[in-house]
RNA sequence: GGCGAGGUAGCUCAAUGGUGGAGCAGUGGACUCAUAAGCCAUUGGUUGUGGGUUCAAAUCCCACCCUCGCCA
């Protein structure tokens, strides 16, 4: 039975390249259950783009001299570099700076207001006469009021720490020209929360059972112990989103607003490039939809609370303001928010402007993707901050993906090819000890399967590589190497047994480790891959081009089930899985930490 | 400042009131198909600190220290 599953996953702000933590909060994980999910035969749309707007893209762009655009395209296409080489499976991993996603965003703008969800307020905001235009607050500097920090930011003081009300700051200044700002009114669209709260509490209560406690604090606790307020969702800026309003066009969605709408509009996108425009149906307006949203926790308020509300609050509105055809049905809500922790480095926080991190490019140029990948598994900050630890990932890939599941497949592999002409021998009545052993591994597809199902990926993976030590240890007991001089049948039914457990171990493994179990599948014979093939798209509408990282999924069917390995069928000649890794590079990657 | 999370063996983590566990590292052993990998055995902890509740506390309560997040 199949089910449609939306993978939704942070959208990265196209100021900065990708690191770790990036990796480990929401992309690897996103994917991992995606990957799953395509085994298991689900529906999977797994979306995601570059959030393009915002200030401190404008503020980098500023301080360059170029337009946002630039920036946001130059991180965009490192992005879409990463994903290709880690194997980031996105459906579509577009951009907030599409016109689709202008005209998504304002149809829930629209949505909200016919059903009276939003309000007017007016604020004070700083204003530049010799721009003409508002400024955020993080362009205007000046002295703090509390300390005497010459060097304060408008909403908040670096030296002393403390928010500030920009309205009191002394000697104020833009960053930009140096020119003395000045307070002017100006009215914005507020979310009205607080009218949502009741529905949103409603919400979080069916998910209590089974959301982790760190989110449910975060969002339920929060809520009950504080309330919704209004939040602003307009602000005085020219890049963003214009409201789709007359006379109101020169404000701009707020990032937080638009952004987690990508979710949906990358959806819209999606279907219409695949030329199925409807086809994105079946997972926002479907109850039966599973869609679950791999972010950060910093991210946890915008995606258990607001997000919510928003699509809430959106009613059944939605295709009546996007110019689709009228449904009557309201939109999914989130399935599961599993937020990770954060990802320090060598026990700091990893700060980018320092460059004490690991960047996820930069990191390929020397090591291969899975081994990434299994060590930010193993160490993902599903319940607590994690760390990353040059010597841990050096003695767990030697140690563990090396030792214990590398050399496995192998030192079987090889035998085989050695001893059996290369072919699956025919083992003839299996022991109830081999017995044994495939049924172990083959309940796997089931206890793995259950973690994955609870987005416990560390421990879906410790299970897997639990049942690979088991195979060493069956390895050990029958110890074909010894039969095979004197009981040749016998070694057959080992090297059989071994040889289907290792074939049900690469699916068991292969949303973790999809590059080299797609390799071990095919050392085994088999010509179908496991999965599908990424590729770029250039995509133009009327604000240019962009370009779609995609996804060519593998042929349909479900191919979580335990191996069927026939005998007879015949073998390639293996090589290694991994590499091991030599101990300089400890001292040696520690020695490019906070370096410029 | 308020709220929340976390502080358990050298490392990564389990264990929510009932004799502190696992994997890796370390140590000893037998094997040799395999990337000197695998297997068997084994050393190792006053559970951040100080109090308290209890027959019994890693677990519940209070205070404090450290790390982190959110909010103000």
């Amino acid at each position: 039975m199949t089910k449609p599953v939306l993978i939704a996953v942070a959208w990265p702000y196209a100021n900065a390249e990708i690191h770790v933590g990036n990796l480990t909060g929401s992309y690897l994980p996103a994917d991992i259950a995606a990957r799953y999910h395509r085994l298991k035969g689900n529906r999977v749309l797994m979306v995601s783009g570059s959030d393009a707007h915002g200030t401190p893209i404008t503020v980098r762009a500023d301080a360059e001299n170029v337009s946002a655009e630039t920036i946001y395209k130059r991180f965009h296409e490192g992005f879409l570099d990463l994903y290709q080489q880690l194997g980031i499976t996105y459906d579509l991993f577009s951009s907030t700076h599409t016109d689709n996603h202008f005209r998504v965003s304002q149809a829930i703008f629209l949505s909200l207001l016919e059903n009276g969800f939003l309000y007017t307020a007016t604020e004070k905001q700083w204003y530049a006469p010799s721009q003409n235009r508002f400024l955020p607050d993080r362009y205007v500097e000046g002295t703090c009021y509390i300390c005497g920090f010459a060097g304060a930011r408008s909403d908040q003081c670096d030296k002393c720490g403390n928010l500030l009300d920009p309205a009191l700051l002394l000697e104020p200044r833009s960053k930009i020209d140096g020119s003395t700002p000045e307070l002017r009114e100006t009215e914005h669209h507020y979310l009205d929360l607080g009218k949502l709260q009741e529905d949103v509490v409603d919400f979080l209560k069916t998910r209590e059972s089974y959301w982790r406690p760190n989110v449910l604090r975060q969002s339920l606790g929060q809520i009950l112990a504080n309330g919704l307020r209004g939040r602003p969702i307009t602000r005085d800026l020219d890049w963003g989103i214009p409201l789709p309003l007359e006379g109101r066009d020169s404000k701009r969605l707020y990032v937080w607003f638009e952004a987690v709408i990508g979710y949906l509009s990358a959806s819209i996108e999606w279907a219409n490039l695949t030329g199925q425009p409807d086809a994105w149906r079946d997972w926002w307006e479907n109850p039966e939809a599973q869609t679950v949203y791999f972010i950060g926790k910093d991210n946890i308020p915008f995606h258990a609370v607001i997000w919510p509300a928003q699509l809430i609050g959106t009613g059944t509105q939605f295709n009546k303001h996007f110019g689709t055809a009228e449904s009557g049905k309201k939109l999914t809500l989130p399935y599961d928010v599993p937020a990770n922790e954060f990802m320090n480095l060598e026990g700091e926080k990893i700060s980018g402007s320092r460059n004490w991190a690991v960047w996820g490019r930069d990191f390929l140029t020397r090591y291969d993707p899975d081994p990434l990948r299994y060590y930010l598994t193993t160490n993902m900050p599903e319940t607590r901050d994690a760390d990353w630890d040059w010597e841990d990932f050096y003695k767990r890939n030697n140690d563990e993906l090396v030792a214990t599941w590398g050399n496995l497949a192998n030192r079987v592999l090889s035998f085989t090819v050695k001893q059996f002409e290369g072919k699956v021998p025919d083992p003839g009545p299996l022991t109830s000890l081999d017995e044994e052993m495939i049924k172990m591994v083959e309940t796997g597809f089931e206890t793995v399967a259950a973690e994955f199902e609870a987005v416990r990926l560390r421990s879906a993976l410790g299970e897997a590589m639990r049942l690979a030590s088991e195979v060493n240890r069956y390895l050990d007991q029958t110890a074909p190497w010894k039969e095979v001089k004197v009981d040749r049948a016998a070694a057959a039914r080992s090297v059989y047994t071994a040889l289907r457990c290792i074939d049900s171990l690469a699916i068991l493994l292969a949303p973790f480790l999809p590059h080299t179990s797609e390799k071990l599948h095919g050392y085994f014979g088999y010509t179908q891959p496991l999965f599908g093939t990424q590729y770029t798209e250039t995509v133009t509408d009327s604000l240019g081009e962009h370009t779609a990282l995609r996804y060519n999924p593998a042929p349909e069917g479900i191919r979580w089930i335990p191996s069927q390995l026939q005998p007879g069928q015949a073998l390639q000649q293996p090589l290694p899985l991994f590499k091991k890794l030599d101990p300089s590079i400890i001292e040696e990657e520690r020695g490019r930490l906070g370096k410029g």
